[in-house]
RNA sequence: GCUGGCGUAGCUCAGUGGUAGAGCAGCUGCCUUGUAAGCAGCAGGUCGUGGGUUCGAUCCCCACCGCCAGCUCCA
C-alpha cells in the first residue's frame, strides 16, 4: 500500500468472518485497477515468505514511529488495547520496512498466508461513526488453501443464484417500478398467489390458536401517535404528516400497536377474558433511509403478521411459553429446522418496575429452556419498554436470518392507561406482548425464495403442475386433465403455446414447477399422463390421471 | 443519509459528440412436435427525468429520481 500510494494514511485492519479488511485514506477512492495492482503485490510478498517480527515499544517510541500516520497516532493516544496499545506498552509487528500496530498474535511470515482474494472497496466511517470522515475500506477473504478459497467463492456464487431479487424477475413474482418510489413493491399474479398462500396459512393457524382477527386502517391522527410515544421516539422512521381540514394532522402507521390497543379499550375488560390475542396482517410504512433498502428484505411498505396479546402478569409466563411453541411450529412448517435465539435484557434506561422486568425476563428465559432452543443473552439490548426474544433461522445454505420477535411491553399499557377488572373487582393494568412470527410477509417471502432457491415446496408453489400437450391436437385433452386436477384443489396450468415439447418442458422446468405432465396420443387413448417430478430423475409414462392426481395431492399437501 | 459504481427494447447486455444494435421474450406464418431452446419474418427504444455546454448530446457537465456494493441506521 505504502509503496503504491505514498503518503497513504492507514487506519485499522482487523480480521473478520471469512477474511479481513483494512481502512485507508489516500485522498481518493480506490478503482478496480488499484485493487488489482495491490492484489498482485500481495501475491508477490506471499511468495517471498517475508517474516513478521514482534516488538514491544513504549508510548513515546510509538508516537515517534507513527508520527506521519494520524490514525495510528490517535489510536496510541487513546490507548486502544484491541490495536496492541496497552498500558504504557505497545506491540507492533514489523515486516521489512513496514511496521504496524497489532495486538497479535500474528503469523510468523507471509508464506503462511496461502489463499486470499481482494473482494471490493467501499467507503467506511472512521471509528464507524457517520459524523467522522469516510475512509476507503478494502475487503478481502483469506483461507487455508486454494481449495477453501474456491469453495468460499462458490458459496458466494450460490448466494447470488438464490438472490430473491433476481428470482423475483425470473419467476415473475414481483417488481419495484421506479414510478412507485424506493422500497415499494408490486406483486405480480404468481407472486401475489404465493403471498396469499402464506397469508392464508397465517390467518388459519392464528384462528386455530385462539387469536382474534382484527382489522384496522392505515392512518391515524397525530394525537394517537403522541399518546403511544411514536412521535417522540420514532418520528424519523415515519412518513411525514398529511394535513387535512382544520389543520388536523394524520400519519400513516409505522406500527399496528396503537390500533390494537384501541380495540382493547373499546370495551371494559375482565380477567376472565384474558389473555386477549388480537391479530392482524397489518400493512405499515416506515421511512427507511434510502441506503438501507434491499429488495424485499428491507422495504418501506410491508405487512406484518402482527399480534398484541393482553394478559395479566400472572399469565405472562404460560403465555410466553405457548407463544414460543407456536412460533417454532410456524417456522418449521415453512421448512426451517435450525433455530437460535437472542434474549435481550433490561437496558440502563428503562421504564417499568425492575421486579416485573426480572419476572418477564425469567419467563422468556424459561420458555427458551423448555423449548430447548439455543440462545444467547444480549445483556442490556432490550427495548426501554421491555425484554424480548428474537428468533433466528438458518437457511438451506447456512445463512442466519432474524425472523420472529417476541417483545414484552410495559410502556404502552401505561401510555394508554389500559385496565382490566380483577377477581377482587379492582382495576389492574395488563401486560402487553408484541409479536410477529414471520415478521414481514414481504421479507419472509424473500427469505423463502432464497431458502428454496425459488423451487417452492408443492404447497407454496404458485403453479403446482404444468400440463404440456405434445401437439395442438392434444389441447382439449390437456384441458380436461387440468379440470380434473383442479377439482382436487391443485393449481395447474396448461401450456398451449405453439412450441415444441422440448421448449415447453424447458419452460416448465426453469419456472421450477414441482410437477410436469406431458400428454400425447397414447395418453388421449388410455386416459393417462406422462409424469415428471421436479425432485426426481427422469419421467414416468402412462400414469392414469386419477393416480397422478392422488400423487400430486400428496406432493402438494400443506403442513396443516 | 454518506462514499463509490451504475441507469440503452419486457429481460440480459453491446455501442457512439452527427437522434442506436444483439440474444432471449412478444407478434405473424410455416412446422404438429413424446421430455431442457425447430425455422422464417415482423414489431419494439424521447438511450431514467430536468437543466446546461455544443452547430448538434444517448455520449460531456450539474441537479433530481431509481438501482447496486459497503458504511451508518433498524426505538
Amino acid at each position: 500500500m505504502l509503496t503504491s500510494f505514498p503518503g497513504a494514511q492507514l487506519a485499522i485492519g482487523p480480521p473478520i468472518t471469512d477474511g479481513f479488511y483494512y481502512d485507508f485514506d489516500i485522498g481518493r477512492p480506490f478503482t478496480p485497477d488499484d485493487i488489482e495492482l495491490l492484489e498482485g503485490k500481495m501475491h508477490k510478498i506471499l511468495a517471498e515468505d517475508q517474516p513478521f517480527d514482534r516488538e514491544v515499544i513504549d508510548r513515546d517510541q510509538g508516537l515517534e514511529m507513527f508520527a506521519d500516520q494520524r490514525f495510528k497516532t490517535e489510536i496510541i493516544t487513546d490507548g486502544e488495547a484491541s490495536q496492541g496499545v496497552g498500558d504504557g506498552v505497545i506491540t507492533v509487528y514489523r515486516n521489512h520496512d513496514f511496521v504496524d500496530l497489532c495486538r497479535g498474535p500474528h503469523v510468523r511470515s507471509t508464506g503462511f498466508l496461502s489463499a486470499f482474494k481482494l473482494l471490493r472497496s467501499a467507503g467506511a466511517y472512521w471509528r464507524g461513526d457517520e459524523h467522522n470522515p469516510q475512509l476507503q475500506r478494502i475487503y478481502g477473504t483469506a483461507w487455508n488453501s486454494q481449495k477453501d478459497l474456491d469453495a468460499y467463492l462458490e458459496r458466494l456464487e450460490e448466494a447470488d443464484r438464490r438472490d430473491h431479487r433476481k428470482l423475483g424477475v425470473a419467476l415473475d413474482l414481483f417488481s419495484f417500478p421506479s414510478e412507485l418510489g424506493s422500497g415499494l413493491a408490486i406483486w405480480h399474479p404468481k407472486g401475489a398467489l404465493v403471498r396469499k398462500i402464506i397469508e392464508d396459512y397465517s390467518r388459519n393457524t392464528h384462528l386455530a390458536h385462539n387469536y382474534d382477527i382484527v382489522s384496522t386502517p392505515h392512518v391515524a391522527k397525530a394525537n394517537l401517535w403522541e399518546t403511544s410515544g411514536h412521535l417522540d421516539f420514532y418520528a424519523e422512521g415515519m412518513y411525514p404528516a398529511m394535513e387535512l381540514d382544520h389543520g388536523q394532522e394524520y400519519y400513516v402507521k409505522p406500527m399496528n400497536c396503537p390500533f390494537h390497543i384501541l380495540v382493547y379499550q373499546s370495551s371494559a375488560r375482565s380477567y376472565r377474558r384474558l389473555p386477549m390475542r388480537l391479530y392482524e396482517l397489518g400493512t405499515v410504512y416506515r421511512y427507511e433511509r434510502s441506503g438501507v433498502l434491499h429488495g424485499l428484505l428491507r422495504i418501506r411498505g410491508f405487512t406484518q403478521d402482527d399480534s398484541h396479546i393482553f394478559c395479566t402478569e400472572a399469565q405472562l409466563a404460560e403465555e410466553l411459553q405457548a407463544l414460543l411453541d407456536f412460533t417454532l411450529m410456524v417456522l418449521r412448517d415453512f421448512g426451517f429446522t435450525d433455530f437460535e435465539a437472542d434474549l435481550s435484557t433490561k437496558p440502563e434506561k428503562a421504564i417499568g418496575d425492575p421486579e416485573l422486568w426480572d419476572r418477564a425476563t425469567d419467563a422468556l428465559r424459561a420458555s427458551l429452556e423448555v423449548a430447548d432452543l439455543p440462545y444467547e443473552v444480549a445483556e442490556g439490548e432490550g427495548a426501554f419498554y421491555g425484554p424480548k426474544i428474537d428468533v433466528h433461522v438458518r437457511d438451506a445454505i447456512g445463512r442466519r436470518w432474524q425472523l420472529s420477535t417476541i417483545q414484552v411491553d410495559f410502556a404502552q399499557p401505561e401510555n394508554f392507561s389500559l385496565e382490566f377488572n380483577s377477581p377482587q373487582n379492582t382495576r389492574e393494568r395488563p401486560v402487553m406482548i408484541h409479536r410477529a412470527l414471520m415478521g414481514s410477509i414481504e421479507r419472509f417471502a424473500g427469505i423463502l425464495i432464497e431458502h428454496y432457491a425459488g423451487a417452492f415446496p408443492g404447497w407454496l408453489a404458485p403453479v403446482q403442475a404444468a400440463i404440456l400437450p405434445v401437439a395442438d391436437r392434444h389441447n382439449d385433452y390437456a384441458a380436461g386433465v387440468a379440470d380434473e386436477l383442479a377439482s382436487l384443489g391443485l393449481r395447474v396450468e396448461v401450456d398451449d403455446h405453439d412450441d415444441t415439447l422440448g421448449e415447453k418442458v424447458r419452460r416448465a422446468i426453469t419456472a421450477k414447477t414441482p410437477a410436469v405432465l406431458v400428454v400425447g396420443d397414447d395418453d388421449v387413448e388410455h386416459g393417462t399422463v406422462g409424469l415428471r417430478l421436479r425432485d426426481d430423475e427422469g419421467e414416468e409414462r402412462g400414469v392414469p390421471v386419477p393416480d397422478a392426481g392422488r400423487r400430486l395431492v400428496e406432493l402438494c399437501a400443506p403442513p396443516r
